[in-house]
DNA sequence: CACGGGTGCGCG
DNA sequence: AAAGCGCGCACCCGTG
């Protein structure tokens, strides 16, 4: 069943239940009701209870979850209409179903990244009053929903699509979920880490090893207002010392032989660590022993996750052990090996590659078909064959691997034509690459015009080539960030299971995801079973994109105490 | 002084 | 322009 729910009025929140009637393929609705903020959480509480087993219905995950879960009320399903309409929207599957073909309306404006300030929201169930820019949309809930329900009936693929939105409100719930538990941190062992590498934190200026390194680089390159932080200053200051780097990045730098690259290269690596992760970053994300960042589900075109402040997605694994479990509790940190060329091996439904990942390590297995001869070519052939290298070692292996996986390769070369001509690609569940902008396609008429020079069909073919790397990477990328979300979606079910009375932070919970990888933190006497719910979750996963494909997805649970453990 | 592009580097 | 995809963030520096 599902419930829907929309504010009616300030302090009163409107809620229609549908029903769908089974023979005709329509939804009837019961007598809306309107509902007291104050009670919405025990109301909401309580159809959880029931046997209904229901799916909540709402404009934004963002706005009405955090209320919910901080009165102690967790919700099992939902639909993020907003996170539901940018995919319908996009989706070749769609197209040309009202949906798609309607005007910009509100909905779109609510995806519109500008447009999304995430109302804030107190420990009691307290809405804020709608932004102007945030009102109420002019069509409702309930037409919207309707609106997208009729759009997936009508699409080339209703499982799959129907799917992909249940992943993706999945998505939206851990969210916010993530955010309420957070990711225990302890900012005494970060402070430690910090101290060991910089010097005891400063009052004010550089801490002493950092202070220290600076003196030394000016002293040895002769230049005693040098500011290491500025690319132009010290590439002068370089050259001067007859240094001849083009730029000052640390890859480069690293191929010189000087004295001074061994300190100035420690200087940018620890100038990093203080600037990205040290104390200021500290006092502004942990708080009570948790680091608690904005996630942004879709937030990648993508759909990977992205956030908004806190870095959650790039924690260095320099401070990764500031990660600590709870005492009497353990972290299960979990990683899908080779996530992506598995992903490509489903979507080609390439016997050959799914052989080669069978059981083992799938560069170890590429090795063993012959293909390539070491491990780090079959690795770096299948990173260029889904990123469109094109020269370099990784340039020279395609024909190789061309020859051993033709499936695999011809459906990233497919897709890398089809954005070449300007077409949308589209992932395995259906969420759609969008089409390159405006100047693109100027850029390509222009390259095709009577008095087109050759410079203009020079940067035609360059963006055409850059988009065609881009759809190129988009049906791999997007079709595992499916995966991924079916994985922990149905991880979060399973760890539900393991103590269903339990409050969210009182019993197993996910508390990290990056991409690949998420992080429970359960009771240490659960860990054990959380693992093995970390190991069914990847088949399950498996088997909700590619059915009875025999493509494996093997994953690494380790129970740790912290996550520097974890390698 | 605010803003925005460029640079550089952390993560997958 | 590292050999290729997707991000976020801090900092510098030129511009208004």
């Amino acid at each position: 069943m599902h419930i829907l729910l929309e504010r009616a009025a300030p302090g009163r929140v409107l809620v229609t239940r549908l029903t769908r009637a089974a023979a005709e393929e329509s939804v009837a609705g019961e007598q809306p009701e309107l509902v007291g903020d104050a009670a919405v959480p025990a109301f909401v509480a309580a159809e959880e209870r029931g046997a209904d087993r229901p799916r909540w219905v709402w404009d934004d995950t963002r706005a009405w979850y955090p209320p919910l879960l901080a009165a102690g009320v967790r919700v099992e399903r939902c639909v993020d209409l907003r996170l539901c309409h940018t995919i319908l929207r996009n989706s070749t599957l769609t197209a040309g179903t009202p949906l798609a073909t309607a005007d910009p309306g509100p909905w779109d404006a609510m995806a519109d990244p500008v447009e999304t300030t995430v109302p804030a929201h107190t420990a009691l169930f307290d809405f804020e009053e709608p932004e102007p820019s945030r009102a109420v949309p002019a069509r409702s809930v309930r037409a919207e929903f309707e609106a997208q329900e009729d759009a997936v009936a009508r699409s080339a693929d209703p499982r799959r699509l129907r799917l992909l939105l249940a992943a993706e409100s999945a998505g939206a719930l851990i969210g916010v979920e993530l955010q309420h538990a957070g990711l225990p941190y302890s900012a005494a062992r970060h402070d430690e880490l910090l101290s060991g590498l910089l010097g005891p934190r400063p009052s004010y200026g550089r801490p002493v090893v950092l202070e220290e390194l600076v003196r030394e680089l000016r002293a040895q390159l002769d230049a005693p207002d040098l500011n290491p932080d500025s690319p132009p200053d010290l590439l002068k200051a370089l050259h001067r010392a007859g240094i001849m780097a083009t730029s000052t990045r640390s890859w480069e730098l690293k191929r010189l032989e000087h004295p001074v690259i061994e300190p100035l290269l420690r200087y940018k690596k620890l100038s990093r660590l203080l600037t990205a992760n040290g104390w200021t970053w500290l006092d502004a994300w942990v708080r009570d022993g948790r680091f608690r960042p904005d996630y942004v589900p879709g937030g990648v075109v993508t759909g990977r996750w992205a956030t908004r402040g806190g870095g959650a997605l790039q924690l260095p694994k320099q401070v990764r052990a500031a990660v600590v479990a709870d005492p009497g509790w353990k972290l299960v940190v979990a990683d899908a090996a080779q996530l992506e060329p598995r992903v490509l091996t489903g979507l080609s439904a390439d016997q050959a590659m799914a052989a080669a990942g069978r059981g083992k390590d799938l560069y170890e297995g590429i090795v063993a078909s012959g293909a390539v001869e070491e491990r780090a070519h079959a690795k770096v052939a299948m990173l260029g064959a889904m990123y469109g290298a094109t020269s370099g070692e990784s340039g020279r292996l395609m024909p190789r691997l061309q020859r051993a996986f033709p499936r695999a390769v011809r459906l990233v070369e497919d897709a890398a034509r089809a954005g070449e001509r300007g077409e949308k690609v589209t992932s395995r569940l259906g969420r759609s690459s969008p089409l390159p902008g405006r100047q693109w396609a100027v850029a390509q008429s222009a390259a095709f015009g009577a008095e087109s020079t050759s410079a203009d069909e020079r940067r035609a073919r360059t963006l055409a080539r850059d988009w065609g790397r881009f759809t190129r990477n988009f049906v791999v990328q997007a079709s595992a960030a499916e995966w991924a979300l079916c994985w922990m979606a149905e991880l979060r079910n399973r760890l539900t299971a393991l103590a269903p009375e339990a409050p969210l932070t009182e019993s197993p919970h996910l508390v990290y995801f990056l991409h690949d990888e998420v992080i429970v933190h359960t009771p240490a006497e659960l860990a054990d079973d959380v693992a093995d719910a970390v190991r069914a979750s990847a088949a399950q996963a498996g088997r909700l994109l590619f059915g009875g494909f025999p493509v494996e997805f093997p994953v690494t649970a380790a129970i740790v105490d912290d996550y520097g453990q974890a390698k």
